[in-house]
DNA sequence: AATACGCACAACCGCATGTCG
DNA sequence: ACGACATGCGGTTGTGCGTAT
């Protein structure tokens, strides 16, 4: 290879910053690979002096080098404890998990990696990912991409979407996503589900759940990072479009799901969570097929314990046997609770919780729960969720059942289902709680339409519409919680500012804003915070006309989608 | 055998930031 | 406050090698 010869003012004009430059003449500096000669007199010449003063280097230790060549060379191949050789499969997992939550902060993502430098990670990152994507693959793993879906610094790009409030938590700026979370999380409205989800047992999961935990996921949400005590870890989660779900749900459980005791459940949720079989005439096959239109099937679950550092006694008879009885799924979503530890809160003490808690959502939550008064219900008999499910709160997308019991301490348990509002490729969906081959009833619940004065909804009986701009709702998989499922499915979606959808065969015309509710849609996208819903029980499969998008995407931000029970 | 291509790696370049006088 | 200098970072380009055609 040919020697390039810079002299010494070129070199100043190329933002070498004139280390040393402008005193010593014209001096010819040498580019191009590096020789062992080169290397020795640098190491030599480091050992010495230490490192710094690069440009002092360059013109003491006669090497033809600028100073900042120097300090690459040295940096990324001759100083000490450098890691040569490929990654490792942890490192390059970590290098994953770094680039999704980093971005392309390469030098950030070094100091995680002991003898790695910036230049490697880079390099490895612009090849090996990059392949990915020609491949057709996303760019992260599903569980990393679900997982950083909704991050709150993940924008929607070129639209009102954006949630970021460019700092974390340290104040250090965030990344631009630069589609980093490519189709996802489109301008359509990608928002979907974020769930906070603990150590329950897979049994306990509702049949229409679609739960995936993620316990890959490094960072515990803070609020609860420490329960030192209660198995409740927390792992978050988010939405996945449906073509990637099934792949992911059996890497995310069978490499990551901790708790063995959770194990036994695997295969029926497998088995009953994810019959999504594809419609023979319907392509679900979105991402690649058709960019612009994801299914995103969503449902979560959380419960949280508190931990016995809490100190909170519970008194004497105001303890309950959490065990279902009217209701399978009820029984079955409360009583496998693995016990916490002996720590007890009352429902007035709730705010309690909120030292452990830096959450807004939570503290919504919270007093959602104090709202309710932790009712006798509850406390004496078995119940059936739709017995809890009583309170007529119209205001929020969760639900919160307190469980106390003697032995297991208390819990909140909040449940809820929002809608995952994509865009998709067919006017149907399959309802996975259907195990049968054949296509499930799907019961569209809510029609929304635009015309000038607004938004308009309605209350819909068809089960597609030909209007080119809609959204039907599907209701999907509820019923074993629920006879009637159809009206509070409704009754959250898209609420008015000023009024509330007055009942189910209403329909109404509301011209304005429409209120984002408290679903995770409303909170993602309002406050750049999604950490506290969850939802089992039911997803929404909304159908878009193409039409549609145009008009969701300048107005995602304050329609929210959402259902509750 | 010649060529094209992809890949991995190294190095360079421009810019931003920090430090100091 | 300002400029000069030093350093660091991220994007880009260059180079060599292996493989496919």
């Amino acid at each position: 290879m040919d020697e390039v010869l810079l002299l010494q003012d070129e070199e100043e004009r190329n933002g070498e910053g004139g280390g040393g430059g402008g005193r010593g003449g014209r001096v010819l500096l040498k580019k191009g690979p590096w020789t062992a000669a080169e290397d020795a007199i640098l190491v030599a010449y480091v050992e010495k002096h230490g490192e710094g003063n690069w440009n002092s280097l360059q013109k003491h230790s006669g090497l033809s080098r600028c100073g900042k060549s120097c300090r690459l060379r040295w940096a990324n191949h001759l100083r000490p404890n450098l890691k040569k050789g490929a990654f490792t499969m942890d490192e390059e997992r970590l290098i994953i998990q770094l680039h999704a939550k980093l971005g392309n902060k390469w030098a950030r993502m070094a100091a995680q990696l002991p003898g790695r430098t910036d230049n490697e990670i880079k390099n490895y990152w612009n090849t090996r990912i990059k392949r990915r994507q020609r491949a057709g693959l996303p760019v992260y793993p599903p569980e990393v991409q679900s997982m950083h879906l909704l991050s709150p610094y993940v924008h929607s790009q070129g639209d009102a979407t954006s949630v970021s409030s460019n700092t974390d938590s340290d104040g250090d700026a965030l990344p631009s996503p630069k589609g980093q979370i490519p189709s996802l999380n489109h301008a359509m409205g990608g928002f979907s589900l974020p769930v906070v989800l603990c150590d329950i047992p897979l049994n306990a999961v509702p049949d229409n759940a679609l739960i995936v935990p993620s316990p890959s996921v490094t960072e515990p949400l803070q609020a609860f990072s420490s329960p030192s005590e209660s198995n409740c870890y927390l792992t978050e989660y988010k939405a996945m479009p449906f073509s990637q779900l099934s792949d992911a749900m059996t890497k995310c459980f069978e490499l990551h799901h901790p708790k063995p005791h959770c194990k036994p459940a695997l295969d029926s949720m497998l088995a009953r969570g994810f019959p999504l079989e594809p419609d023979p005439g319907i392509d679900f096959q979105f991402p690649g097929v058709q960019p612009n239109y994801h299914g995103f099937a969503s449902g979560s679950y959380s419960c949280f314990g508190l931990d016995s550092s809490l100190k909170q006694e519970l008194p004497s008879g105001q303890s309950v046997e959490a065990a279902g009885s009217a209701g399978a799924d009820a029984s079955a979503l409360i009583s496998p609770f693995t016990p916490l530890s002996s720590s007890k809160i009352l429902p007035s003490e709730a705010h309690t919780f909120e030292h452990v808690s830096n959450s807004g959502l939570l503290e919504s939550l919270l007093q959602e729960a104090e709202a309710k008064q932790w009712n006798s219900h509850f406390t004496s008999q078995p119940k059936d969720l739709s017995s809890v499910q009583t309170l007529d709160d119209h205001t929020s997308a969760n639900k919160t059942l307190r469980i106390e019991d003697s032995n297991a301490g208390t819990r909140f348990v909040s449940y809820a289902a929002t809608a995952a509002i994509q865009p998709i490729s067919s006017t149907q969906v399959y309802n996975w709680k259907n195990t049968s081959s054949s296509r499930p009833t799907l019961k569209p619940v809510i029609k929304l339409e635009e015309s000038s004065g607004g938004l308009s909804w309605a209350y819909s009986d068809l089960e597609s519409s030909t209007s080119p701009n809609y959204i039907s709702l599907y209701e999907m998989g509820v019923s074993e919680w629920d006879d009637g499922p159809a009206p509070y499915a409704a009754e959250t979606f898209a609420q008015p500012v000023a009024a509330e959808p007055e009942n189910s065969s209403s329909s109404g015309l509301h011209s304005g804003n429409y209120r984002a509710g408290p679903t995770v849609a409303g909170h993602v996208l309002e406050l750049g915070s999604c950490q506290w819903n969850n939802m089992p029980g039911a997803c929404l499969i909304g159908d878009f006309a193409a039409d549609w998008r145009p008009s969701i995407a300048a107005t995602q931000h304050s329609v929210d989608t959402g259902a509750i029970f």
